[in-house]
DNA sequence: CTTAGGG
DNA sequence: CCCTAAG
């Protein structure tokens, strides 16, 4: 991958260099190569980009006083910016109607308003077609731009009263939405298979949207992460995102889609037969997370691994949030049920039990360097208690134990010390201290019971509370709306289960082994009955008619592909080259191969015949053209 | 969807 | 077996 990008950055592809014979084949345009690759864009890619984009109007606005229009208010709620509100108001996210709703019916609507009235919006579109862009909004007295952006999940204005404000509720957005393109920058989204795809691109600098943690590129004005299975070029989309152009660009990648999504929607299926608690999350071969099918993380039963989900929506805001598998599962759960895809950076720590505290404290501060920039520092919560003495060992403070890993936690706190922390507690007694629902729906050990959607999670401002850990708030509530942020502190992290092992951060882009959504299919070795066939088959149609040859020989055995039995003639035909010596598995009686040397001779040459009598048809016309 | 060919 | 290009 890496080198593939590399090449394209030649501005040229190596990899679409057609394959030999098939000279015909079409080159893939480089950018859309590439896209393929990154075009995920996901919904924290767009938190992320607008975070980027509020920075830098932060840190203008800071230097020459409000630009915002003159409230000083606003400049302040972005300076200031330290709450994060998650809101849920209504019961979509309720495990049953969920699981009962389509896609389409599923519309969620979050809202991300900045400190600077920055609304980043989500609507759930059913019509792919549909597209977004950056467009200008008037509002709070903001004369700056203003991003509205549409990515399938909606994020409607909340009421940003002194911080930032996410809030998640449901409701049907106007579907009239219309789009402006604002200096070229385009924000695209659209259906696919799955309801939400998305794309976007700002031509406006200020916009950094690709981030590679395993790369370590990171741009510290964005985040985002890691792009797993591409699925549709993104470059087609921006040249014309509504007219048939760009749905036909994106025909192929979506056939292509189909059946992987189809069976993979099916393996999630599965998966949920097997996991009745709901989704989980996994981590896709990008090494990010997908929400596009939440299921057992990778992580789970991967000794020595702590992994880490950090959501990092506005990091220079004052807004890090560090999740573990748990509760990231539950947000997930929680927030996006409608966002499709999004993949967010996680870190995978593997710590003995002999490590100390601080080494630990390290390892996460180096992984959460690479991702945020540094100056911050790290403090390690075990059920909810911060861990002060850096030199006692995790197995000391009972971090070895599996069970006490849940209940681990990080706490971010920024250098300076007139930065807030983050801080969010993880262990069952501050759940407790929950609304009357207390549902657990942050319990590591049963993290997604977000079964009442009426949740709100309040992050609250922090106000750095040096001498003790303030438990976060997390609020479920049944019906009520109106969640105070109480809290001061900020982040969080309870971690999942580990045996700690070694002392290391994996690279994101070491490739997890295949997940159970994309196994191979079980080996089945021909028998030789079955090459018997094959041969008969291929004697007769000849190669080439794989179709005809599957239908013949092996109409009723489904697990045989026509590919397969090409695959398998191909193998045969080496298998009939070599040596007998040079042979494995069970022996294919030498008669059998034989024939498969004698058809391949045969129709390879009819092969030639026809290519000939083209060729001299070909050189017919040419030439009676020439004498005429 | 099929075929061809590389991995 | 898988993946992908290309027809």
């Amino acid at each position: 991958m890496v080198v593939k990008r590399r090449l394209n950055c030649g501005g040229f592809d190596f990899s679409s260099i057609p394959k030999a014979p098939r000279s015909t084949r079409r080159k893939v345009s480089t950018t859309e190569r590439d896209d393929d690759v990154d075009s995920h864009i996901t919904a924290f890619d767009l938190l992320a980009s607008l975070a980027g984009k509020l920075l830098e109007e932060s840190e203008s606005s800071s230097s020459t006083s409000s630009t915002y229009g003159g409230d000083d208010s606003q400049e302040d709620h972005l300076l200031a910016g330290k709450m994060i509100k998650l809101e849920q108001v209504e019961d979509v996210y309720n495990n049953n109607k969920l699981a009962s709703k389509s896609p389409s019916e599923i519309t969620s609507e979050t809202s991300l308003r900045i400190p600077s009235d920055c609304v980043l919006e989500q609507t759930p579109v059913s019509d792919c077609k549909r597209a977004l862009d950056l467009k200008p909004l008037e509002s709070g007295g903001i004369t700056e731009e203003t991003g509205v952006v549409n990515v399938g999940a909606g994020f409607e204005q909340g009421e940003a009263t002194n911080g930032l404000m996410i809030t998640d509720t449901i409701s049907l957005k106007d579907p009239s939405h219309e789009s402006v393109h604002r200096d070229g920058s385009k924000l695209v989204c659209r259906d696919d298979d799955e309801n939400y795809c998305k794309y976007y691109k700002f031509s406006d600098k200020s916009y950094r949207p690709m981030t590679r943690v395993g790369h370590r590129r990171i741009t510290k004005k964005s985040m985002v992460i890691k792009y797993g299975r591409a699925v549709v070029p993104r470059s087609k989309c921006f040249k014309d995102t509504r007219t048939d152009g760009c749905l036909k660009a994106l025909y192929r990648k979506r056939k292509l889609c189909y059946g992987y999504n189809q069976w993979k929607h099916e393996s999630v299926r599965r998966k949920r037969r097997l996991c009745d608690k709901g989704w989980v999350v996994y981590s896709d071969g990008g090494g990010g997370l997908s929400s596009e099918s939440v299921t057992n993380s990778p992580v789970k039963g991967e000794s020595g691994t702590l992994s880490v989900y950090i959501l990092m929506l506005c990091y220079l805001t004052g807004l890090v949030l560090i999740f573990s598998h748990a509760m990231w599962c539950s947000l997930l759960f929680a927030v996006k049920l409608s966002i499709k895809s999004f993949r967010i950076p996680e870190l995978f720590i593997e710590v003995p039990g002999t490590a100390t505290v601080g080494s630990l404290k390290r390892t996460v501060m180096e992984a959460v360097t690479a991702l945020l920039g540094d100056g911050i520092r790290i403090g390690v919560l075990v059920q909810g208690k911060k861990v002060r003495d850096d030199k006692s060992t995790l197995s000391q403070t009972g971090l070895s134990c599996r069970e006490n890993l849940d209940n681990l936690g990080f706490t971010l706190e920024p250098g300076s010390s007139e930065n807030p922390v983050i801080s969010m507690p993880t262990d069952s007694t501050n759940l407790s201290e929950r609304s009357a629902a207390s549902s657990p729906a942050l319990d590591s050990r049963s993290p997604f019971l977000l079964q009442d959607a009426h949740h709100v999670i309040n992050i609250g401002t922090c106000v750095e509370n040096s001498q003790e850990l303030v438990p976060y708030q997390i609020d479920i509530t049944a019906d009520e709306r109106q969640q105070q942020p109480s809290s001061d502190s900020r982040a969080i992290v309870p971690v999942p289960p580990m045996e700690p092992d070694a002392l290391a951060i994996v690279p994101l882009k070491e490739k997890p082994k295949r997940t159970e959504l994309s196994q191979r299919r079980t080996r089945r070795p021909f028998s030789v009955t079955e090459v018997e066939s094959l041969v008969h088959a291929v004697e007769e149609l000849g190669t080439g008619r794989w179709r005809d040859v599957k239908l013949r020989s092996f109409g009723d055995a489904s697990h045989r592909t026509y590919v397969d039995l090409k695959d398998k003639w191909k193998t045969l035909v080496h298998t009939a080259s070599i040596s007998p010596q040079q042979r494995r598995g069970e022996p294919v009686p030498q008669e059998l191969l034989d024939r498969v040397l004698a058809a391949h001779r045969h129709w390879s040459q009819h092969q030639v015949k026809q290519n000939g009598k083209h060729q001299a048809a070909a050189t017919m016309v040419v030439e009676s053209g020439a004498f005429m």
